[in-house]
RNA sequence: GCGGGAUUAGCUCAGUUGGUAGAGCAACUCGUUUACACCGAGAAGGUCGCAAGUUCGAGUCUUGCAUCCCGCACCA
């Protein structure tokens, strides 16, 4: 009794007090950054690290640096951070670079809303204004990110931390368009995209969602055949009629024949297509087409040569070829058209029981208005075959395996890409347009001023495609070209981030380091799930299941959060996060100091720098412990965390806290010199927490500070070596 | 329609090359003798979606079916 007293008096009076994360995460994130060894120059530069050492490269998905973290964040945020930390524990050149993404649309968006209830708007303002504003607004609020970042733990280097809109960022992201257009893998063309009317910009096929609306569905009759349509408003340019080469009822009509009928505003002149795209099933087989405002149509006027003509303005309203109906918003015009329609006698039926899928505006749900612009593209083929050729040849490794093949379905199914984007907030398209002929040009150095044709050329004023900048994310994280980083760190090791990405990322980084520097991006691809609420339920505002990383951290700790997301979390697969799993972790940390607390007021006043002794039982824990680090090491190098996690902390908890502690506690009452269970207790304690540290790193950290070493030289655990498996 | 995944204890999920079914949480019983009640001890809980096949042996491999989730395509 009265020894234990004792010895509790030899300890700092914060391992008398259960475990309190609040106070211990803070001061140890500020110890760790001060110490520079997040940067792995600094790591060689004090011999943690060998010179000649093998680099572990990571770069960081970089998060909206206009946002808080999210809990998906959190989950990236912790594997990436396992990963280095067990990492450079093993003596490697260790690299985390830290990002913050501009996030084109998103962040304009949110700007747009501001600019709302100040009662401005951005048509009011020149895009050199707009973009300024939007970069100072964005860079104030980066910080509040990168804060959250540092709250979950993450070891990643922030001296090299990059801006998706950094200035050189942008130079060399425009010069990448220069090559391509020179190496003839750009080209300028007419193409149909997805038009918001009231955002002023197409917008890729992610930022629009289907909407189920139930519409009146018309039957008009135009000329011998009756026509099927939702959108009348589309028809007034409608001259070509089509049908399956195969269907019978219309078997007397030849392709290409023409006839007169009466339409919308008197008789026009139509010509008869036949093509496959039509469903025979589908209303009544014939359809006429609108080729400037619907992706099948376009397709089929392409197959044949036809005529394509704007019926509707980008701000939806029906241009001169509608006659009477001109400048009427299409929202307004639909009705007047039906009764027009009707009092010439040429509505059949309508079917107002009609449902089907609208695509819309994700952030307005405008309904996207399908239109010809002219646009950069990206010949994605020979690019494609490339990337398919390096995964062919076993160069890349998915996690899970099962995301290779999406990939390379993806490449081989592959279409051209539409770089341009019609938003100010993204990285201008070096570019000139000919205001006479549309010619484009690259201009990176902005010289050029005449057409080959003599007319003017002018300024593109587009911007790219967030994937065209963030497709070459692994080099210029890195700083390429100019950077010696990217001779050293690139290919990196592992790029992580959520399985969404494994279209719209992960092959346009692959595409890119294959062309920019005829190397792989990445050797491994670890691909996380989404993480939802206790139920498995999407987590989302409206349904108000939202978890923040930080109320989290504040109410369980970090370390316990990530134990959380890590443990049975397999790769690929959704995680169910409760509070209750988290609070879980809680109780395990102060498990952890508890244990601590019994075993440093036991061996106090031991000879460290004395032999090792075991007895034969003792002998035997020691064995396995030694048998479950080689396991795990081998575990961690195939990034199975959702398996180590468990065993380490059933290791500490059943085998250490509860099995060997209490033996040793019994033998250590007999004999208060007891040095095989002393010794016992130290290598299990000291080996669990090293091993724990790529997972629960604060407390580890912290215990790691408290505890006696066998060393002079003490070191933060971040930078000890990983234990041994002899 | 094409592709991917899932189906194991009440809930959320592990289960590596086939060899007697596992964890956390919840629920149950008992216990506060000094690391820890943010604890300990104990018990309970499953025809591994269904059917067939291969095998001495199948949660695991093969085939078919069912249900659910996700992605892509289509929607005149």
């Amino acid at each position: 009794m009265n020894e234990t007293f004792e010895n509790r008096a030899n300890l700092p009076d914060k391992l008398l007090k259960p475990y309190n994360s609040q106070e211990t995460e803070g001061p140890i994130y500020k110890m760790w950054e001060e110490s520079g060894f997040f940067n792995p120059d600094v790591c060689i530069e004090k011999g943690v690290t060998k010179a000649d050492a093998k680099p572990f490269t990571v770069i960081m998905p970089p998060p909206n640096a206009n946002g808080r973290l999210h809990v998906g964040h959190a989950l990236f945020v912790t594997l990436e951070d396992i990963m280095t930390r067990f990492n450079r524990m093993q003596g490697k050149r260790t690299l985390w670079v830290p990002g913050a993404d501009h996030a084109g649309f998103e962040t304009q968006i949110v700007y747009e809303r501001k600019l709302e209830k100040e009662g401005r708007s951005r048509f009011e303002m020149t895009p050199e204004q707009l973009y300024k504003e939007i970069y100072d607004f964005t860079i104030e609020n980066k910080k509040y990110m990168e804060d959250d970042v540092r709250r979950l733990g993450a070891s990643c280097d922030w001296s090299r931390e990059k801006f998706t809109l950094d200035p050189d960022i942008v130079k060399n992201v425009q010069q990448t368009f220069d090559k391509m257009f020179k190496d003839d893998l750009i080209y300028r063309g007419d193409r149909i995209v997805n038009w918001c009317s009231k955002h002023q910009t197409s917008l890729s096929e992610v930022e629009t969602e289907y909407l189920e609306k139930a519409d009146p569905f018309y039957y008009f009759q135009y000329g011998p055949f009756v026509i099927g349509t939702a959108r009348p408003e589309t028809k007034f340019g409608d001259k070509y009629v089509v049908m399956h080469p195969d269907d019978k009822r219309y078997a007397e009509f030849k392709h290409g024949d023409k006839l007169t009928v009466e339409w919308i505003n008197g008789p026009i002149e139509t010509t008869i297509i036949k093509d496959t795209a039509i469903d025979m099933e589908f209303g009544t087989g014939v359809m006429t087409i609108t080729p400037w405002h619907s992706q099948v149509d376009f397709e089929i006027a392409e197959r044949h040569g036809l005529d394509k003509e704007q019926i509707i303005d980008w701000k939806g309203k029906l241009l001169p070829i509608a006659e009477e109906f001109a400048g009427i918003h299409i929202s307004k015009a639909r009705p007047l058209i039906i009764e027009k329609m009707q009092s010439k006698g040429l509505v059949v039926k309508v079917d107002n029981d009609y449902k089907h899928n609208v695509k819309t505006c994700y952030k307005c749900n405008t309904v996207i208005e399908p239109q010809i612009k002219d646009q950069w593209f990206v010949k994605m083929r020979p690019l494609a075959d490339r990337a398919l050729e390096a995964v062919n040849a076993g160069k890349i490794k998915f996690i899970p395996n099962n995301y290779e093949k999406i990939f390379k379905y993806w490449m081989e199914n592959t279409i051209d890409w539409n770089i341009s984007r019609q938003i100010v907030w993204g990285i201008p398209i070096p570019a000139k347009i000919c205001s006479k002929c549309k010619k484009g040009y690259s201009d990176p150095d902005d010289i050029m001023t005449t057409c080959d044709c003599g007319g003017e050329l002018v300024k593109d004023t587009d911007t790219f495609d967030t994937w065209f900048s963030s497709g070459q994310w692994t080099l210029l994280a890195l700083g390429y070209p100019d950077s010696k980083d990217v001779d050293v760190y690139h290919p990196t090791s592992v790029m992580e981030t959520g399985h969404d990405l494994i279209f719209k990322w992960i092959p346009r980084m692959v595409i890119f380091a294959l062309y920019l520097k005829n190397e792989i991006a990445f050797e491994t691809v670890y691909l996380h799930g989404l993480v939802n609420d206790e139920k498995g339920q999407k987590m989302s505002k409206s349904k108000g299941n939202v978890l923040s990383p930080i109320d989290l951290s504040d109410q369980f700790g970090t370390d316990a959060l990530r134990m959380a997301l890590v443990v049975g979390n397999t790769p690929g697969n959704d995680l169910a996060l409760s509070k209750d799993k988290i609070k879980a972790y809680s109780k395990f940390a102060n498990k952890m100091w508890n244990a601590t607390r019994f075993v440093l007021e036991n061996i106090h006043g031991m000879d460290l720098s004395a032999p090792i002794e075991f007895d034969q039982e003792d002998q035997i824990s020691i064995d396995e412990l030694k048998t479950l680090i080689k396991e795990i090491t081998q575990e961690m190098e195939e990034y199975k965390f959702y398996i180590v996690s468990e065993k380490l902390y059933h290791a500490f908890w059943d085998t250490f806290a509860g099995t060997i502690l209490e033996r040793c506690k019994v033998k250590i009452t007999e004999d208060r010199n007891a040095k095989s269970a002393k010794w016992t207790l130290y290598i299990y304690l000291t080996t669990l927490v090293k091993a724990l540290h790529p997972f629960m790193p604060f407390i580890t950290e912290e215990l790691w500070s408290i505890i006696p070493q066998m060393t002079e030289d003490k070191k933060l655990l971040m930078i000890e070596s990983w234990p041994e498996s002899v």
